[in-house]
DNA sequence: AACCCAAAGTTGTACGGACATATTCTGAAA
DNA sequence: TTTCAGAATATGTCCGTACAACTTTGGGTT
């Protein structure tokens, strides 16, 4: 046998969701208590509250104590996920390379910028440019293969002042997008010719392509913590994501 | 009141879950059986097995029938999670855009294509090149900003046939790519500086970068459906995605 | 050594019951 | 009519049992 035996709840859950994707029941209106579906299906409450769990993970129902289980959709919402898990996974860098201080300077954001960080176009902000590089086995330092340039919002005075001294703000950074503290990350890839600056550290030629991705990093309260902006060797680097169907594993 | 008494598997439910943060479990090991647990925590079987769920859906165990409960992780994983809606918000081309027809051939594939589709290289397959144009408010066709070359997997003679009449391989590619069939779609951006056939439908210089993308989509039971590579010009294209923590809304 | 099969061990499915807790309904009192 | 306490209703938690399905183990056979 290649098909394997559905289980009951299962096929309950099914039933139930044909249900509401087909309209039996509107919007809010309530599904019968779990005692009625016993007698309905003939099937134990165990069974019943196994089969409910699928429909309410399934988006379709709410259910509360003491309420019932309310129709809340009539489409379980076609969903594709994609999850990293980490930041280092999100940024594809692994753990075979490593970040390296450039320089830090305090500069005038431009228009782009600005908008992302929330500030006026002008407005001195601490960047600190850095530099990646492949790491192999023996964890020897490889090529550099993307160079990127970190842009923090306005800070107090001493706080920039530390950002601004090299040691401390390759740490700092860190911190800012520690993975427990983030709550939204917009990601933009683009393509791009290399100019002069960017491609020198990079050891490529002026005007070959550049895999450019912007990144802003917000943390719960919805505030950006820093903005970045990394170009990528095209002959060294790529971004793959999987997207998964939300019903399947 | 305002705190709510915890329920009994959810406080074992955390007394596992710290104890395999707290590394009492190496990467691999399993956890006691399901029926030591309850003598261990005096408990039903129920109540134990309402616990695992938990720390399963946590991400830190795996289980399989008649094997056990496997550790797979120490730290609950920090996820961020993309959700599309649709295909079309995949592949960001909205409805602004849409995909003409260039050319159908049938062409063995290289050693790429060969290994996504599943199949010895120089297999001959069924490859669709499609043009996609920008539209602006009144509808109509602006500039070109994206080749697309979309290869089919081997296919039985007769469908292989109707996907080389042009007429019908585009309908077709939609129906393939129908969202609620998919189950994973795999996606890879480079950039590429553009080769002079890629260059002349798009009115661009050839040299000039391009924001390619490959897509590999597939069913339910992880067979592959259709690889595409779109080339798109880098400065009519890019690409975003936000990631939220799991936890937000 | 390789293979097959039976037994033991483990999780999955399904049944039953009991009580706790949250919500809603109802009827009596103000 | 409004209010409030209690009854009725619904889901949440927790216990017990039994068997099915899957995996691993170990011993015997080839």
């Amino acid at each position: 046998m290649i098909t394997k035996k559905t289980p009951r709840y299962r096929s309950i859950a099914d039933d139930l969701i044909n249900a509401i994707v087909g309209k039996q029941y509107s919007l809010g209106d309530s599904l019968p208590a779990e005692a009625e579906l016993c007698t309905q299906f003939q099937s134990s409450r165990h069974t019943i509250r196994e089969a409910l769990r699928i429909v309410e993970e399934s988006g379709l129902i709410s259910r509360r104590q003491g309420s019932g289980s309310e129709v809340v959709a009539h489409t379980p919402p076609v969903r594709y996920r994609q999850t990293v898990d980490s930041i280092e996974d999100l940024l594809q860098y692994g753990h075979q390379s490593r970040l390296h201080f450039l320089s830090t300077a305090e500069v005038p954001v431009n228009a782009l910028i600005a908008r992302r960080l929330g500030c006026a176009p002008g407005t001195p902000c601490v960047l600190l440019r850095g530099l990646r590089c492949e790491r192999n086995e023996q964890g020897q330092e490889g090529r550099p293969f993307a160079v990127t340039h970190i842009y923090f919002p306005p800070q107090p005075a001493r706080r920039r002042d530390k950002l601004l001294q090299a040691k401390t703000a390759l740490p700092a950074m860190l911190s800012l997008v520690d993975a427990s503290t983030l709550g939204r990350i917009e990601q933009t890839f683009t393509a791009e010719a290399m100019n002069a600056a960017t491609a020198k550290p990079l050891q490529a030629k002026p005007g070959a392509p550049a895999l450019r991705s912007d990144r802003a990093y917000f943390d719960r309260k919805g505030g950006i913590t820093v903005f970045a902006i990394s170009w990528h060797r095209a002959d060294l680097f790529r971004y793959s994501t999987v997207l998964r169907h939300e019903s399947a594993g």
